[in-house]
DNA sequence: ATTGTTTATCGCAAATATACGATAAGTTTT
DNA sequence: AAAACTTATCGTATATTTGCGATAAACAAT
């Protein structure tokens, strides 16, 4: 680590932020979970994961502090699920990221 | 660490991967310079990063083993670039993952 | 052959990430 | 108030990542 936030570009720094929380296959099944709003319960999930209740409750941790999901409290639960805003703001990051290259130019498409 | 490949499903390694490769800005800076076509050479990388060269050269082992990029001999230099199939497939893998989310659907909309 | 250019790799230090058991904290139920 | 339930946090061990200087490796130019 150890860049500052001057080194680069904001837009590249947060989309870095929302890659490095899609890292690990067990927070894209998490997010997984929560998008088909099935699952939301710390519980259901730990069920559904090869890993334990403390390391599911970290990967949400992580998973919320880069503002991908959110919980919200239902005593004696906590139900957790995407946070639309950020959400979307990553979708277009990365949209336009995978857009950008000289490879989404039609002249340079191999048919 | 320590999830083997039966653990989770092959996509989501996959996407984890790409993600992985991602999840650094110099790497994001990196890729988005290759696919500008314009700094194609590690040299003319390393002058527009913050870092130093056997780091930018980290950098780029990485996003190859990723499969993102590749990079080709041309003596006395090596010429970068992105890698076309798996490109494609990142796409889809991320462009599918953002839309899978509820949020995605008409009813849910926020008008 | 020697020198210069370009990039990869080695070796190391420091920082982060991953995983889990144990336990705390908060709430509900009895 | 006590017991049960749900999730977060602590402490710890191990592994991985990041960064850089030094150096090697591969080739071109002289």
């Amino acid at each position: 680590m150890a860049y500052t936030s001057t080194d680069y570009k904001e837009d590249e720094i947060q989309m870095a932020r929302f890659a490095k929380a899609l890292s690990h296959p067990a927070r894209i099944a998490i997010v997984k979970l929560l998008a088909s709003m099935d699952t939301c319960f710390c519980g259901e999930i730990v069920e559904e994961l090869p890993i334990a209740q403390a390391t599911v409750s970290q990967h949400l941790k992580e998973l919320k502090d880069s503002g991908l999901i959110q919980g919200c409290i239902e005593p004696p639960k906590i139900r957790y699920c995407i946070e639309p805003e950020n959400w979307k703001k990553a979708q277009k990051l990365f949209s336009d990221f995978w857009q950008q290259s000289y490879l989404s130019h039609p002249q340079n498409q191999t048919v």
